[in-house]
RNA sequence: GGCCCGUUAGUCUAAUGGUUAGGACGCUGGCCUCUCAAGCCGGAAUCACGAGUUCAACUCUCGUACGGGCUACCA
């Protein structure tokens, strides 16, 4: 291990909702920083500018707040190593890149993606190993850079050895070997003049003084890059912990068609942010003598790898639920009070219901039994009553599903925004009538075939409580 | 398909060559109790398989099987 003060960092993307996986990956980040006093950085990793939005990185951020998760440097709290988020460091990666093209470490490449996904479908076919043919790689230096110069759209690649073999040491899995002959001449600079991950995380990493690269699993078959890459900067490499990844009850990665994953969803459906991360951080980590309740603070102080175990941990909600209910039964009640009204029931929130319940109620006594679907996680419906009339079981299961991937990718989650997805949904899916959608959906949403003005119903109770029952039903309906 | 990682009950895990394989969730029987939770006591349920190393393998090595990840101008 590195000598050097401890740096660590998480580097979510802001391409989606604030994910359950970003917080597993940042407790032991943060749990591993503070036992050696060093510093937790948050980095913003968003090279991908189809996908990042600004919308995101204020959810990620204040999710990982909520959860608690606290860091010494990053893009609202500025720091020693700054920018925090990379699309303000694009100099940085461009001027990098330059030198590994001029000591050839990297080569411009003109081939479209045309040609890729061609090239791509015939090695599939030949079941050949996928990967880039290097046709540009062998192109005069002087013919490249008068294409470049030229202003012809180009990316940059590795320009990874065709023999000998790569050596990664994993902290927890010791020496792996890969063959370069397997591994891809990566993209590290895209047409659009942002760099990859690849790229963006080396530099970085390496600007920011990190020394301990704690990542999800997913990431171990691009470590060889990683590690080209600082031979070819002549850096030293961090070292590297590859934590496993969390798992559907079916042992493939955590997703959220089978899962929730949304930190808004635990926060929604009641879970304490003390409870999710303990629960977190049995998840391949132990405590030593059996211990199962602990604090981050005692997390720390116990905290070594060799109690880390790599296969992939199953997301058990109802473990969850049990630690959550601990943790409520050990609170002085007077907190409990506190904290239920502050989560599930704040005056703001009942304000926002009251318009929509004034007309439908004649004693103040029928407010909260009418808001319970607003305020609860809990929903269950009859089969019959997901499957419109006359409809069978698949093709509801179909449109539901669709439906749900529509309001997954719905932003921002606003009033006028869901009531054009509903209304104009039959013209997306024909078997579908407009009848059908808004009945179904209050029944998802609702678990009543009675609600509220539709729209202003999905607004209030918020996209990720909407999103888990529309999960939930699909389960329900799966044939 | 190729490369890589992993494998203790349904699930989360303990065990670091010698244990009746421990704890927890869930399931289940009982106690408590007006009921239901909670709490307490009990039960069923696990070392993927095959070789090897060793006096001794859950533990070390190899193979097989199974699971997973990656295989993008996404991270």
């Amino acid at each position: 291990m590195s000598e050097r003060p401890v740096r660590v960092r998480i580097a979510p993307s802001p391409t989606g909702d604030p994910h359950v996986g970003t917080a597993y990956v940042g407790l032991f980040n943060m749990v591993f920083a503070k036992k050696h006093g060093g510093r937790f950085v948050l980095r913003i990793e968003d090279t991908d500018q189809v996908r990042s939005t600004p919308e995101s990185e204020e959810a990620i951020l204040r999710s990982l707040k909520w959860a608690g998760l606290e860091w010494d440097e990053g893009p609202d709290c500025g720091g020693g190593f700054g920018p925090y988020r990379q699309s303000e460091r694009l100099e940085l990666y461009q001027r990098h890149v330059g030198d590994l093209v001029a000591s050839e470490a990297a080569y411009p490449c003109f081939c479209d993606g045309e040609r890729l996904s061609a090239l791509r479908a015939e090695q599939k076919a030949n079941k050949l190993p996928l990967g880039y043919d290097g046709q540009c790689r062998g192109m005069e230096r002087a013919e490249a850079a008068r294409r470049v110069e030229s202003g012809e759209s180009h990316v940059v690649r590795l320009a990874v050895p065709d023999e000998g073999q790569i050596q990664v040491t994993d902290h927890l899995r010791g020496e792996i070997t890969f063959e370069s002959a397997q591994i891809d001449d990566q993209v590290l600079l895209k047409s659009d003049g942002f760099p990859t991950y690849h790229l963006a995380n080396i530099v970085d990493d390496h600007l920011m003084e990190i020394t301990h690269v704690i990542r999800a699993e997913e990431w171990v078959s691009s470590t060889p890059k990683h590690v080209l890459l600082y031979e070819a900067f002549g850096w030293e490499a961090p070292t590297f912990i590859h934590l496993p990844l969390l798992r559907n009850l079916d042992k493939s990665k955590i997703s959220k068609r089978k899962n929730p994953v949304s930190l808004d969803y635990f926060k929604a459906a009641g879970f304490l942010p003390e409870a999710l991360l303990n629960f977190l951080g049995m998840m391949g980590w132990s405590m030593p003598d059996d211990v199962e309740q602990f604090s981050v603070e005692e997390m720390v102080e116990a905290f070594t790898w060799d109690r880390m175990s790599l296969s992939g941990p199953v997301f058990n909600l109802e473990k969850l639920e049990w630690l959550n209910g601990m943790y409520i039964r050990a609170m002085e009640p007077s907190v409990l009070a506190a904290r239920v009204l502050e989560a599930m029931a704040p005056i703001e929130r009942i304000r926002t219901l009251a318009p929509l319940l004034q007309e439908r109620i004649q004693r103040l006594d029928q407010f909260l039994p009418m808001a319970e679907y607003f305020l609860s996680s809990e929903v269950d419906w009859e089969l019959e009553t997901l499957i419109p009339k006359g409809m069978d079981r698949k093709t509801a299961y179909r449109g539901i599903k669709q439906l749900a991937g529509e309001v997954d990718a719905l932003t921002p989650w606003s009033r006028e925004g869901i009531e054009s997805l509903l209304r104009d949904f039959p013209d997306r899916n024909s078997e579908w009538s407009r009848k059908h959608v808004f009945t179904m959906t209050r029944w998802i949403v609702t678990g009543r075939g009675a609600s509220p003005g539709l729209f202003e119903t999905l607004e209030v109770i918020g996209k990720p409580l909407v999103q888990d029952r529309f999960r939930r039903a699909m389960l329900r309906l799966r044939p």
